[in-house]
DNA sequence: CCGCATCCTGATCGATACTG
DNA sequence: CAGTATCGATCAGGATGCGG
């Protein structure tokens, strides 16, 4: 594993470079939409985030774990059992992220077709 | 050009997987945060924005101005003045992302120690 | 000053196969 | 069930050089 691992350095006096740093990627937004409403099996997040690789999903799961946004708990059943859910810290950022999905409904009409007019434009 | 070109199709069902698509990028973010308060010039954004390369800055801002968040203004002036400013659409961003910010200031100190936990119980 | 084209490297991600 | 390990392919992004 060990791949990509956030540095906890870069103590740059710009701190807007962070604001999405812990966010940003494809997967987290989904794993996190995925536990808002309460703690979910792995296969159960797997099965509702449609496309995601098992490595993906892990590994998505592991940052969210790392940065203290959610938790992990085994249960030594046979097979195993695995939950997630947000912590505390975690559930503090469901209300910015519904903004933001709020935002996303309202107008990404636009975008869209915004994108098609450039797009003809420079054609 | 065209390097990365975010498709309009993917009409999947989930919503969520936009939520982000537009805005995700490291240097989106802090391009929007600088015109935030106003136009400004491409070298002053350069400037302004630390450790950016010609390459990023022009390719964020071209994203930009595809999704109809930001307009882009030529003077013929010798040499060239080229000024960017947040459209109308881009404006209406502005808020959630303030939000997300808020939470970053209110909470990274938070996933820095929880990021120092983990590593060190994983090491 | 503002940007595009090209080359090149390392990171990212999917697919596959294998464990407790 | 819930992962880990490894291998390729693809892609983002830095460096450099040129053009309007």
């Amino acid at each position: 594993m060990n791949e990509q691992v956030p540095s906890q350095d870069n103590e740059s006096p710009c701190h807007y470079r962070r604001a999405l740093e812990v966010v940003s990627s494809k997967w987290t937004v989904l794993v996190f939409y995925e536990l808002e409403n309460g703690k979910k099996r792995y296969s159960d997040l797997k099965k509702a985030i449609e496309g995601v690789t098992q490595k993906m999903l892990t590994q998505t799961l592991r940052q969210l774990e790392r940065d203290g946004l959610v938790s992990r708990c085994v249960y030594p059943t046979v097979p195993l059992t695995v939950e997630y859910e947000l912590t505390t810290l975690g559930k503090t950022l469901i209300e910015p992220m519904r903004i933001l999905h709020k935002w996303t409904d309202a107008h990404y009409d636009s975008v869209l077709q915004a994108r098609k007019a450039y797009d003809k434009e420079n054609a």
